[in-house]
DNA sequence: TATAATTGTTACTGTAAGTGTAACATATAT
DNA sequence: ATATATGTTACACTTACAGTAACAATTATA
């Protein structure tokens, strides 16, 4: 999965145990975001370890919300998701040697691609799971 | 390659032909910028189709720059070499019926990813191959 | 005209990455 | 005990990608 397409696959999951308050398995959530049920449990696996949600074995078991959704921020489930920065850019910098001007183009997008990855961040840290909830509804 | 990658290249290899100032034929192209030729004139073939570089077969072939550096737009050398939207996101929509949740959730993103481009292109008009040349040496 | 050098494109091969599923140890309520 | 969860690993399958090579078409030059 992309990093754009694990991100709005979570907000499907954990949109869904907003709106229904209590535990869910994951083959509940599964059918509902129409996804594999191991796959989303991976995904549900990382978001539990950030804290966004706390799950339980057993017959009673299942996934729930750790906090209310306006304190889960899209750039917190990005970053519980995804180890490198929101939405990598790269450039190909394997053949160039040092002061090579194919390294200053490299350290020009470089810079290019972490002002962006910044202004993409700060839109997403002003993004709550309320804000989703309530747009959508 | 990334469509970063991909960008990063074109502007290695196009502000080589602006600092040499001479036809060039891909094998020394290839060489300053550290990438296959055979590879490069895939690159480069996009970017004449696109009116950015002329070039000649023959003896005394190669590549030239088809205008000056201060009129080549990073934005127009993105859009020669890749037909998708600047750093197009994409969401899983395969499984979304109409007006399920799924769906509002998928379009609340595209439209998120929406405006990001929008920002990242208007970045990317802004920069010319003259101010990157500027800017590096 | 023959030749050498070049672009533009296609094809191919090996490798890496991704997908989807299954399996299973561990945990827990009844 | 048993049934039902999670969390993780493994695996087969497919897809994508990288790098290279090959070659027709084009063009200057002897």
């Amino acid at each position: 999965m992309s990093a754009s397409t694990k991100l709005s696959t979570s907000v499907k999951a954990l949109s869904f145990l907003a709106l229904e308050n209590k535990p869910k398995n994951s083959t509940e959530i599964a059918d509902a975001v129409g996804i594999n049920a191991s796959k989303l449990r991976r995904l549900l696996s990382l978001l539990g370890k950030a804290g966004i949600v706390k799950s339980d074995s057993g017959m009673l078991g299942g996934f729930t919300l750790n906090k209310p959704p306006n304190q889960i921020h899209l750039q917190e489930i990005y970053c519980a998701i995804e180890d490198r920065k929101a939405f990598y850019l790269n450039v190909n910098d394997d053949n160039s040697k040092k002061n090579s001007h194919s390294q200053k183009v490299n350290y020009f997008f470089l810079n290019l691609f972490s002002d962006i990855q910044v202004e993409i961040e700060n839109k997403m840290t002003d993004i709550t799971l309320k804000n989703i909830l309530d747009k959508i509804n």
